[in-house]
DNA sequence: GCCGTTTTCGGCCCGACTGTTTTCAGTCG
């Protein structure tokens, strides 16, 4: 059973709970433990194993004994027990924004309404503007709520939200008036899918901006606008909203909207045991209760005695602790970044020519760009056979010698065929420099037999690179059926490394399997699977998907100098 | 149900908004 499966189990269980009307703070325990669970850096089955189910913040002797029964049966019989108390499906109400456990218990009491398609009847048939305390404003909102639900999860891949957001904030940098400004929320702190956009600022003259930022050209509708705060919604439906704020308390607002709420949950806990109270305008001391305020992020930290936290580690794991003994990582910069091992040309699927992506390259900055175009098995994408393989191994040959100031690598991304061989014969990839491996068809294996396929490519001793193990897309492509627990020990004890996708439709490894990933020792490297120039620039969001796995440059093989990198590409 | 520089009991993050009330309950992030 897989972790999100566990925090699933739990959070019904919460909800179980407040349908019942129990003690508000173990309700809370228990929504506190799905949150951890959700977003623990390994698999749940894994610390089971190895009994260490107590280091989960918010686990403590009762859950642990209901992860063991869950883990090892697949059932929960308290779960069992709460679920049989309420009619089936009740606790779905809880998903429309508006309807809590009060309301729900009220709606299956009064009505017997327990779903979405039976509450909207009733709201139609005007019976529930009728109940106590229910009024036709709410009741109105219940079915405008239960309208956008049914629409699509507008969640969208940070892929495609950060270009636009780049650019609103390049236009409103420049407004004058404008001091601050910074993207705030799950954009902040780089998730892979983000749902509404928060930005924040702080201004001399809040209105004007607010009305210049509503008259952007990107908007196509503005859903609120006051004196302080707009929402409008841009291009692809995405939802923008900007809030003006008092400057001197920008660094505790910036920090309260950037979350994620897990951790603002616990930041404020370890405040209060030490007789401090945070709340987004400062930080007020329980004995006097003066109130502090901050103008920078970084002190409203440094205040708590704790090293300022980067936002991508800021989802609630062990990063409060770690600030407190001083040890937060320093993270993976872009600029960190020597080389790209992963880009398609013109010879098979990508569109530019070799000497037009190494000159892009060049001026990246990079040292070293490896030609991975794909092997012959391709046929769609025009893969390479050997000959045309070793034809372009001579022209890569002949570019260096022309070309000053990169260093272009020979290499393929050759295919591994459903049972696990590869696409071109070893006498061909021992002349490469790099070898990428990866899968691009027969997608939906069982887990045994993909997770044995991707083994048998990493124990190759020709394969240098692992791309893209679990296929998945963003938005849309499930991930493939695969052990990434067995992939990821088999990458480090083969010593051949797994690829970071920093193309925004992939991130594959995510950002939980890169924590793992280094904590066991796995080689690494940051490519962008670019097949033209312009998608070079995809580096961004490899490296940010890295920062969220914790990653350090030295993490990272693809950071290190030219030399020292061919070096270590001999004992690869 | 969890947890501890107020430690094995007695607390538990904090503020805002909305709508229904007549002082505040319910919900949200």
């Amino acid at each position: 059973m897989k972790s999100s499966d566990v925090a699933k189990v739990f959070q019904d269980v919460a909800d179980l709970l407040e349908l019942k009307g129990e003690n508000p703070f173990k309700i809370r325990a228990y929504q506190k433990a799905a949150r951890s669970i959700e977003h623990l850096p390994v698999e749940i089955e894994q610390l089971v194993a190895e009994k260490r189910l107590g280091e989960i913040p918010g686990v403590g002797e009762a859950i642990t004994k209901k992860i063991d029964e869950l883990v090892a049966t697949g059932r929960l019989e308290y779960y069992e027990k709460l679920k049989a108390e309420f009619p089936e499906g009740l606790s779905t109400l809880l998903d429309i924004p508006g309807v809590g456990p009060k309301t729900a218990v009220l709606l299956s009491g009064e009505l017997g309404v327990s779903s979405a398609d039976e509450l909207e009847a009733a709201i139609t048939g005007g019976k529930v503007a009728r109940l106590y305390r229910i009024g036709d404003k709410t009741a109105e909102n219940i079915l405008h709520q239960i309208h956008a639900m049914r629409r699509e999860d507008r969640r969208i891949p940070i892929g495609e939200a950060l270009p636009i957001v780049d650019e609103i904030l390049l236009r409103l940098k420049y407004l004058p008036g404008v001091r601050n400004l910074s993207p705030a929320g799950s954009l902040r702190r780089f998730r892979e899918t983000v749902g509404d956009i928060d930005l924040m600022a702080t201004a001399d003259n809040a209105k004007d901006v607010i009305r210049s930022f509503t008259l952007l050209p990107q908007v196509k509708e503005v859903r609120a606008s006051g004196t302080a705060r707009a929402s409008v919604i841009v291009a692809g439906g995405l939802q923008v909203d900007l809030r003006i704020v008092e400057h001197d308390a920008f660094g505790s607002l910036l920090q309260y909207f950037t979350g994620s709420q897990q951790h603002n949950i616990l930041l404020r806990e370890r405040a209060r045991r030490k007789g401090l109270s945070l709340s987004e305008y400062g930080i007020t001391n329980l004995d006097t209760q003066e109130m502090e305020k901050f103008d920078d992020e970084a002190a409203f930290y440094h205040r708590q005695d704790l090293q300022f936290i980067p936002p991508e580690l800021r989802e609630g794991q062990q990063e409060i602790e770690r600030a407190e003994q001083g040890t937060i990582p320093e993270l993976l910069e872009i600029a960190d970044i020597k080389g790209d091992l992963h880009v398609h040309t013109n010879w098979s699927d990508g569109r530019d020519s070799i000497e037009d992506m190494a000159l892009a390259a060049r001026d990246r900055g990079y040292q070293y760009l490896a030609i991975t175009d794909h092997s012959r098995g391709r046929g769609i994408a025009h893969g390479l056979d050997a000959d045309r393989l070793e034809q372009q191994i001579a022209e890569i040959e002949n570019l260096n010698q022309r070309i000053s100031g990169i260093r272009i690598l020979s290499g393929i991304e050759v295919d591994i065929r459903a049972d696990g061989i590869l696409d071109l014969p070893p006498e061909l990839l021992i002349k490469l420099d790099v070898v990428v491996a990866s899968v691009h068809s027969a997608m939906n294996q069982p887990q045994e037999k993909m997770t044995r396929r991707i083994l048998r490519a990493i124990e190759n001793p020709l394969v240098d690179v692992v791309a893209h193990p679990t296929c998945r897309l963003l938005p849309g492509r499930e991930p493939v059926s695969v052990d990434m627990e067995v992939i990821l020990q088999a990458a480090a004890k083969n010593k051949t490394a797994l690829e970071i996708s920093a193309m925004p439709s992939r991130l594959d490894l995510k950002d939980i399997h890169i924590y793992r990933a280094r904590e066991l020792g796995v080689k690494l490297v940051i490519n962008t699977d670019a097949h033209s120039k312009r998608h070079l620039e995809f580096m961004r969001f490899g490296v940010g998907i890295s920062r969220r796995g914790w990653c350090e440059a030295h993490d990272i093989m693809n950071t290190r100098p030219l030399d020292e990198f061919l070096s270590s590409l001999e004992a690869w």
